[in-house]
DNA sequence: CGAGCATTTGAGCGAGATCAAACGGAGTGG
DNA sequence: CCACTCCGTTTGATCTCGCTCAAATGCTCG
């Protein structure tokens, strides 16, 4: 049974900069183990909120769909990252959660979180910093779709992908998306055809190679000044010391 | 001086749900009142987090501007609001907040805020469930630019705005609009000459009538059958009993 | 090896952008 | 009080990026 304390992702979770000892507290919020095969659902809509995820291994989506049926993929998670934290007050989820492969999840009980982290103020802390960083994600994503082209959104998408991973220890310009075109062009607000043709247009210039979904960021200069027009200064959300 | 415990808007904000004692000592967090005039600038990205802001008057908008100048408005805050929370754990903050007529503020020292809520659990409790609502109000507006057409995404704006009017005790289906149509179009991702187009055409049809500002909403069941099919269900967010 | 799904690529179309011009209301100064 | 000016807004004409429709190709996994 994997624990907190010597969990490779600790730094990016619940635990992140504790003592070993707060860090066992924590680790006691753990009330289970998910396993989740390719395709499964972790939660929808209308669920009650008794837990929230962090994930071990794989990735999962999570999305917002329309009484008509459009999808609106809101967000693509990474092992280290955690699912279901904005509706950490509230009493049903709102999005709907679904593994893109296989993967393991820590089970974290939402009320002996709550009860622990009124004892633990770096627990608190870190609970308040993890949902500022999605707050801080979802403007960017709002400027994505809001103010981008369709070429900028595809290269912000494989850039900020490509810093995710590297953060986790993972290759910065070498990885396999785990997603459909699809799935990119709902995240994106754009179609698959949109997404495949990007593809194409930008390994034609040479900024990448893509070979199904096997991606290599080739020239990182380039994509990097395409990015850079497009974006704000991204200020380092350093925590601030909290006492 | 006003105090959080005489305040109208105390139910929307951190004072939620306080036993009167708790609201005086949320009051001791109020370092100062700021008077802002039509215009003009409360932060900048990049400057210090040293507060955060409660809107007793007047309405801003926060808004992120990209490196060649596209700027994307992220939101428009009413009366009742908090401003730029998604930075309390930040060194900086990363937003333009502006205000878009004369307005009146509450300003909350961040230290304090960090102390007191270590210590009160009905706080921190708030404070959570602010940023939970940050973080649901933007995946609905990820929804909105990602999948919604331009009339549904004005439908959207207008019912959105009505709803936390109404919802501050102004009325429903007749307001001011405090904003351009260009910054209305910022904000949906859109031309400001679609903004207008689109007025026009609601007005046309008889579900609106706007005169420069003042919008009324004369067919609310036809904007809600327009904006039903866009969204998904809006489960109210509880907040959950916390112990 | 075959079925089903993901992807690529082409052709034509359309919603919203862009460019342009006229209009109108609020504030200012004579 | 009126005239003038500056923005914000409206409306029209045209353009274009990304969508839609369509068909071929290629993985992946039983």
């Amino acid at each position: 049974m994997p624990r907190c304390s010597v969990c490779t992702f600790a730094s990016f979770c619940l635990p992140s900069g504790m003592t070993r000892r707060d860090c066992e507290r924590v680790d006691s919020l753990v009330h289970g183990r998910i396993s989740l095969q390719k395709g499964e659902t972790l939660f929808v809509p209308g669920d009650p909120v008794d837990a929230i995820y962090a994930i071990r291994v794989g990735t999962l989506k999570t999305q917002v769909t329309t009484r008509d049926g459009r999808v609106q993929i809101v967000g693509f998670h990474l092992p280290g990252e955690l699912v279901g934290l904005e509706c950490l007050v509230s009493s049903q989820q709102v999005l709907h959660a679904i593994a893109q492969e296989d993967a393991r999840l820590c089970r974290v009980n939402v009320p002996a979180l709550r009860a622990l982290s009124d004892n633990l103020p770096a627990l608190h802390n870190n609970v308040l910093r993890l949902l500022s960083n999605e707050v801080l994600h979802d403007h960017r994503m709002l400027t994505v779709l809001g103010v981008l082209s369709a070429e900028e959104r595809v290269v912000a998408f494989l850039l900020d992908l490509s810093a995710r991973l590297s953060a986790r220890g993972f290759a910065a310009s070498e990885f396999r998306l785990r997603m459909t075109r699809e799935e990119i062009g709902s995240y994106l607000g754009l179609k698959l055809e949109t997404i495949s043709r990007l593809f194409s247009k930008l390994a034609d210039a040479g900024l990448i190679s893509i070979q199904h979904r096997n991606v290599k960021l080739l020239d990182m200069a380039a994509l990097q000044a395409i990015h850079a027009r497009a974006m704000a200064e991204k200020p380092v959300a350093k925590p601030a010391g909290n006492t």
